[in-house]
DNA sequence: ATACCCTTTGCACAACACGCAACCAATCTG
DNA sequence: CAGATTGGTTGCGTGTTGTGCAAAGGGTAT
């Protein structure tokens, strides 16, 4: 695979702003004028002004009274305003296709909302009978593969106050049916990296989806497949939950670090 | 009052891809390279290599196959990893400590979490009797002004997916009790621009509070003052609610508009 | 096929961002 | 309290770098 660079100039400063940008989202503390000089290798005085820029137009911020930079309300009303919601689809897409195609099921692609898992985008196999889980589709958090693996972090206390006091409804046997024996599934699925549905939404139906995860380790969304169990038979978990898990690591990476410039040929 | 305008030179490139990333972030629509060049008021070529440098580095990208730009994931990534827990804090907390001043009552900053409002912000005013509401307490969202404030745009469909099907706990005899009731109110809410608390949380206790909105319109969070009904009189209503309204108004403004270089005396 | 978009690349000029150095402000040290 | 040290801010000349122009690709409609 040849290294095809598209060699278009960078504007060099242009650059250096969204380098200091990064940094300072990505650090916890402000960062100070001194830090970005030395992180970029230039003068004290071009950062100075790269940063001063950047606190004119309100991506930057200073504490009060403080000298050292923070991110601003621009960078804030900016990802407030715009819809996210088919960032993770773009991203995620050829990834879940390539998925649905491996293991030849139905893969999904879900978020969560609520208390429910949305599923944003999902792509079919070439098998007649297809489950269910249309885009769009709201399903409970706590009985399916995609809405145990975007619990995944999840504390008893964090739960608690998704689900509040009421009990869990029950759909199917095997259906979660305490907080408990979810916070238990919770631990399981962050050792594994993946979680399991054994027909606990419906019946007959068995999947395996894992949660996407920034650098940062937070949980921004699910992936999975999932197929009726007289097809998706109990020694397909270890196969089938690799490809899984590995696929929500590439969409994690992918998300994390910026997107190469990918020529896409005819 | 003199425009003491700091003469720090920009980074007229930065500056420009700035105004690129705002323009594609506040747009619906993607924004095509033309639409840049001419917003920016550069040549094509230009416009080009700034949204080509915006796009290596994840903040822009383009959607399969087509041309123009809509926000990439680095964007994404950056706003979600920071913590903007102190956003709201930082640019309200002068108008939070002037309206505390202004009505000589304590005035609170909250925002929603859950079914709950978070007290993010406070400023006392030199009363010796304080109300409660300390920074960091968390209150009902459908018994307090500022939790409705929150709620003010929801409708039905949404309050009941927060709120589930339990009933709502009653605090006190003036608590709403019901799901329509709370739709009521935050019709009232729309049309006025503010929440009341008929000492619908505590026993004795009145606030005003406001909704803090974004040019677009969204919800960010709630400014209001409270205090014991002895001394926050029905009659002063109108001015208050009037005065929070400003403030909150302000508030957004400040969100939306990049911040101005603000010199602070000492 | 031809013509008309719009995006992309090459190139040369000068504008502009850079580093240097000096100037402040604040904290640390003797 | 002086003097030193660190870190932020400003002025200025130089040459790097971003820019406009012009021409070349790619795509779609006529």
């Amino acid at each position: 695979m040849p290294k095809k660079v598209a060699q278009v100039p960078f504007i060099q400063s242009l650059d250096r702003g969204l380098t200091i940008l990064q940094a300072v989202a990505t650090s916890k503390q402000p960062v100070t004028l001194g830090e970005l000089s030395e992180l970029l290798g230039v003068d004290r005085s071009s950062a100075f002004r790269l940063a001063q820029t950047l606190r004119r137009r309100g991506f930057l911020s200073t504490p009060a009274g403080r000298k050292d930079y923070i991110l601003g309300s621009s960078m804030w009303t900016l990802s407030r305003q715009y819809d996210w919601s088919n960032m993770l689809v773009r991203v995620a897409h050829q990834e879940l296709k390539a998925l649905a195609q491996a293991l030849n099921e139905t893969a999904h692609l879900a978020i969560r909302e609520g208390k429910n898992a949305l599923f944003i985008d999902s792509v079919h196999a070439r098998h007649v009978i297809v489950v269910a889980g249309q885009t769009g589709e709201l399903v409970p958090l706590y009985s399916t593969a995609h809405g145990k693996a975007l619990l995944a972090d999840m504390e008893e206390k964090e739960l608690r106050s998704i689900f509040g006091s009421e009990p869990l409804e029950r759909f199917t046997k095997t259906t979660i049916k305490t907080i408990p024996a979810l916070v238990k599934e919770c631990v399981g699925i962050r050792e594994r990296g993946y979680a399991l549905d054994e027909a606990e939404y419906m019946d007959g139906m068995r999947c395996v989806a894992a949660p996407i995860r920034l650098n940062d380790g937070t949980v921004v969304g699910s992936i999975g497949v999932s197929a009726p169990a007289s097809r998706f038979l109990k020694e397909h978990y270890p196969s089938h939950s690799k490809s899984v898990v590995q696929c929500a690591r590439k969409i994690g990476a992918l998300l994390s670090v910026a997107e190469e410039i990918t020529e896409q040929t005819a």
